[in-house]
This record gives structure tokens, C-alpha cells and sequence, in this order.
DNA sequence: ATTTTTTTGATTGACGTACATCATTTCCAC
DNA sequence: GTGGAAATGATGTACGTCAATCAAAAAAAT
């Protein structure tokens, strides 16, 4: 009933505790007869290693900290309260975690902040400028495990990326797009801004789709919004009225705008948008918005901290690991 | 740096151990005065119970226990895998995991299975047959923990549903089948078993949502296929003769003799099925399915084990707390 | 003023692992 | 065989909480 505990394997053995303790641990000196001797032990015994107690002797404490570009977007708003959420059971597990906020696009802020740093691991969310390169592989020789954290550097040295294959994102979207268009009308791409490796990868895979199976939707130039409701808005306005839209796929922030513009749009073109947040939930309530492409923050920050814990404590990540899926919300699954 | 302990707590208000220990576990016998002093000693020291010296000192084992129809259904062996895959890791943190697998339909076998049950908490997939509402409430009165497991029972004395939400499945499929159909021909129901609820609920909600919005779509009669799957390709291609099929949706089991069925008629109706499985999933890169609607199993495992865990640790359990997300996958997103 | 009850203190022993120290034995090379 | 290195044993402490005990003090009831 009662498991086995390093005790039962040394009887078992019959080697001195200090002798299955180095070899459970690895620490060598030990005989590979004596070894062979201790795992059939353990096999034998079934004991498998209490990890509260492990824990306990251990002391150890992890500090996370997270970098996030400041910004009240939706998205930036759930990714904040995912991490909030956890934070408390973190605490009871020895992991701290830190958030730093900075303005998006502040390069020179981002840099500061890597700079000051000071904790076992850190999830970046950042582009891909060659001083935060620098940065990173600085933090990096310094022993500092860092993801990228939804938005992907993958020319840096970056230990995982976690977040959803944003290619694969815009592929999805082009293939819904393709099958709710029925005939008529351009499709509009409205991008926060093209320099952005996700939006990019997105807008790319939902240029290979259409092509590939839907050549017959036509393809507006890809509007850029920046952030603000306003410009999207606008600009959405203008786009439409050089004559009705078929569909339009939000590739980024601006879902604000984009659904005030389509409050005032006849008839209104499909329309796809990322990040289920307040705003897009109620877009596709009120039937603005046909389909919400998501990457759950809540999994994001798991998996990142299941991972920064991982490569803290030697365990193997596999290529996949950081990987999360793309959930599509329709008004019936919300 | 290294956190607040119970000591801190104790010196800080000035205190015994003894007397943070019976506030800190609501052991009573406690002035309220001391309490508030304990508590404010608590905010101010930020103490955080450390969880590993709690569960090691606690010395608690949980015994959980799976009861799964046996049937070689791609589900079927995606949720026992899902439950193999963790059953390690649990048992570092002093969790035992039983799977007991009964026929599927046998109600004696599974009430049998209920009835020798030796552990703390059970998740139950079963029907909702009057013998096992019995022996559900028996469980229940000897203290052991149930939890509906994929398949709800509403009816019953469970603690909690770890699943979909089978109606919204079914509406969602059905929003997703009326945008994707062009026209011509009826849809076709193919369930397993039209007894079973969650194949009931899924097309309740199928039906709602195409007569609330796409009214225009012609609904066959559902056909039972069990979870044979030659029953169904022959059941299947029987309908397809009566001229062509715009639409199938699969309710449940029984997607392998789908897939063959599929391969001899044209033109291919719009087809959506449920669980991302090995057939199904080569059944979208194939282009025989349209859209696949999943239930993870892993999440549903874990789920149902953190609940588990949680009632017997006293948590409250919010009532949304097993509800399991829908996920929908196309070919461009599995 | 005395008894009873409630509240608090003081102390101790688990729980299972990690980790360090020092002593001892075994093995191998020369 | 002798020296030195490698392997093993023996032992102890620490981690932070839980849980139990008994004694002592304070408060309430009589």
C-alpha cells in the first residue's frame, strides 16, 4: 500500500543509502555492477521518488519573468490576467514570477529591461531587432533560460518558442475564408503592422491558401492599422466603399475599429479575426465577426513556465512542446 | 529572498507555532482577536504554505479510478492513452490511477465494476441506466467521490461533469455545415447509438441550429450504425443511393466504415465527425472529412483528475469546471 | 471563590529526499 | 605489496508542515 521509499531500495540492494542516493542522482562513483544492482532494485520495489519530498530537501525556488509589450489591447489584456491567475499557485509551488511591461516597439525599453534582469528564466514577446539578439545571447551565456513567448525568433538563441504556428494560423483562415465566400466581392487583409514576423506569417499562409484551392478570390493589398481603432476603422471604410467586400481577415490588433467599421458596412463580408478577447467575443455574438482564430493565453503561459521548469531541471523538451493549439471559435462554441 | 515560513508567522504575532497551525488549518479553539492577528501577521510576512513540505507532511494518497467501455474505438484508445501518459507523473505526486474497462452496454458488468471499487475518487463514462444511478449514490453515501465522465449524468448523484458540452457540439457542427454546404442534396445523421445521451444531445442541437438559421437544408432520417464499422459504410452508402448527399455528420463512433463509404460516392457531401482520432485524422488529409470536432483527451483527463483532487481536498468546485472546450480542426490545422 | 471551559504555549516526532562529511573497504597499477 | 584512486558505508542534518500531546494561562460560568 504504503510506496517504497529510498530506504526499501537500499535493503532491497543491499547497499548503503548514500550508495542508491548516487545513483539516483546520478552523482557517480559508483560501480556499473552496483548500479545495475540499484535499478533492479528499484524496478523490483516499484518506488518512484516523492517529489514533495524531493522538493522540500531540495529548496529550491524558481523566479520566471515574463516580458510583454504594454499596450491595451485585448490580447495583451488576457495574456496578463492568464499569468495573474497563476500566480498564487505558483507561489505555493517556489515559483515567483515577474512581469515586466513595455511599451511595444520600444526597442531601447525592451533592451533596458533584459538587461536589468534577474531570474532563472524569461519568456520573451518581442520582434526581432538585432539588439534584443544581442540581448538574449548575453542572458543566455549568462545562464538565463529564454523562450520566445508568441512571437517567435527563431534566428536567435532562444531555447523554445512558445505559441501557435502562426503560417498555419493564416492557412486556416484562408480555408474558412474560401468555404463561407459564396462568390462576389474581394477579399481585405487588415494587418497591425507587416514588420511583425507573426502578422507576416500569417498574412503568407493565407496568401498560399487562397492560391492554392480558392483561386478565384481576388485579394486586396493588405491594409496596415497600427493599434488604433480609429485608423483601422477608417481605413476598413475606405477599402470598402470602392465596392462591396467578400471577406476580410484581421490579422492582428485592431479588432475594435474593425467591428465599428462593419456596423456600418452593406452587406457584410465574412470576416475572420485572431485572439478571442471582450471585444471579439462579442463581434461574433453579434454576428460582426464569423470565426475567432485563438491561441489560449491560459495554455501559453502553462506550457511556457511547464517549460522553463523543464530546462531548469535537465528534463529533454522535444521540439513540439511549446507549440499550442489554434482554437476556432464560431457564435455556438464560445 | 527565501519566503516567509510559519515561524516568521508565529514571531511576527507574536505567537505560538501551535496557535498559526490552528489558524492557518481552521482547527478552531482560537480567539477571534488571535485569528485577526494571525491573519494580518500572515498578509504582512506574505507567508505562502509551502505545498511540497504540506503534501509531504500530510502524507496523503489518493486512489483514483477510471471506469472506460472497453471497444476498440480510435476514442476509446485515445483516452486510455491519455490516462497511461500521465499515470508517472501522478505517482510522483502520490496519486494511484486504476483504469477498470467493462463492455460498453453492459450494464451489469459496469455496475459490477462500481461495486468492487476500492479508492477514493471514480470517473464514470457510462449510460444512465437506474442500476448504475444506484450504485452511484451508493459510492456517494460511502464517501467515494463521482465524477460523469465524458458521457453526463445529469440525473445522478455525480459531484461534477468532466466533457463537452454535447448540445453546443451539435450546434456547432450544424452552423458549420450550413455555411459550408452550396445547395443541393439533404444531410444525413449518422450516430451510434440514438440511446446514448451525448449522440442524443449533439443531434438535438444540430437540429436547432438548422432550423433556426438554415432552414433550407432537408435533414434525412438518422441512421444507427453502432460502433460497427461495416454496419455503417453499408448503412451509409444505402442512403447515398437515393441521389446525392449534401451534407454528413457524424455524430460519434463509427467513423472508419464513414471513411470507406465515402470513398465510393460522389460527389463527396460536406462531412463533419466527431474526435480527432488516427482514422479521422487521415480522414481530413485525405479530403474525405471537412471538419473534425475533438474533444482532447488529455485535457479531459487532466481535468477530471484536478477535480478529483480538489474535492477531496475541500476546494470548491466551480460549476464550469469540467467543461471541456471544443476543438474544431480542418485540414490546415491538425 | 471555585469550577469549568476555552484559549494559548511549548515541544516533539514524523514525512522522504537531498546533500555533505568522514571513515572504511575494494580495486588496480606499478 | 605498497600507494593511491575509486567505490561504498555510516551517519547526520535540513527542508516546512502537519498533527498530536500535555501543561499552563486566561476567560467564562457557577
Amino acid at each position: 500500500m504504503s510506496s517504497a521509499t529510498v530506504h526499501d531500495v537500499a535493503r532491497y540492494a543491499q547497499v548503503s543509502l548514500a550508495t542508491v542516493d548516487r545513483v539516483l542522482n546520478n552523482r557517480g562513483n559508483v560501480s556499473a555492477k552496483t548500479v545495475a544492482k540499484v535499478q533492479a532494485a528499484v524496478a523490483q520495489t516499484g518506488y518512484v521518488r516523492n517529489l514533495a519530498a524531493a522538493n522540500l530537501a531540495r529548496q529550491r525556488v524558481y523566479r520566471f519573468c515574463f516580458l510583454i509589450p504594454s499596450g491595451d489591447t485585448g490580447f495583451i489584456a488576457m495574456l496578463l490576467a492568464a499569468i495573474e491567475a497563476q500566480r498564487a499557485a505558483l507561489l505555493e509551488n517556489q515559483i515567483l514570477i515577474q512581469i515586466i511591461q513595455t511599451r511595444a516597439f520600444d526597442v531601447a525599453g525592451q533592451v533596458a529591461a533584459l538587461r536589468g534582469l534577474d531570474c532563472d528564466a524569461v519568456a520573451v514577446m518581442a520582434s526581432e531587432a538585432p539588439e534584443i539578439q544581442g540581448e538574449v545571447a548575453r542572458l543566455r551565456s549568462a545562464g538565463v533560460r529564454v523562450l520566445a513567448f508568441v512571437a517567435d525568433l527563431p534566428r536567435f538563441e532562444r531555447e523554445a518558442y512558445v505559441g501557435i504556428d502562426n503560417v498555419a494560423a493564416g492557412r486556416t483562415a484562408a480555408e474558412f475564408m474560401g468555404r463561407f465566400l459564396h462568390g462576389t466581392g474581394p477579399v481585405l487583409m487588415v494587418a497591425g503592422s507587416l514588420a511583425a514576423r507573426d502578422h507576416n506569417e500569417r498574412m503568407l499562409g493565407f496568401r498560399q491558401v487562397l492560391q492554392e484551392r480558392y483561386a478565384n478570390v481576388k485579394l486586396l493589398p493588405a491594409i496596415e492599422g497600427g493599434d488604433d481603432a480609429k485608423t483601422v476603422e477608417n481605413l476598413v471604410l475606405q477599402a470598402a466603399q470602392a465596392g462591396p467586400l467578400g471577406g476580410i481577415y484581421a490579422i492582428g490588433a485592431g479588432n475594435r475599429g474593425l467591428a465599428q467599421a462593419l456596423r456600418k458596412i452593406t452587406p457584410k463580408p465574412v470576416t475572420i479575426v485572431h485572439e478571442l478577447t471582450p471585444t471579439s467575443r462579442s463581434g461574433l455574438r453579434e454576428g460582426l465577426f464569423d470565426l475567432v482564430l485563438d491561441q489560449d493565453c491560459t495554455i501559453a503561459t502553462t506550457t511556457a513556465i511547464k517549460i522553463m521548469r523543464d530546462l531548469l531541471e535537465g528534463r529533454e523538451i522535444p521540439a513540439e512542446a511549446g507549440k499550442i493549439r489554434l482554437n476556432i471559435y464560431s457564435r455556438e462554441n464560445i
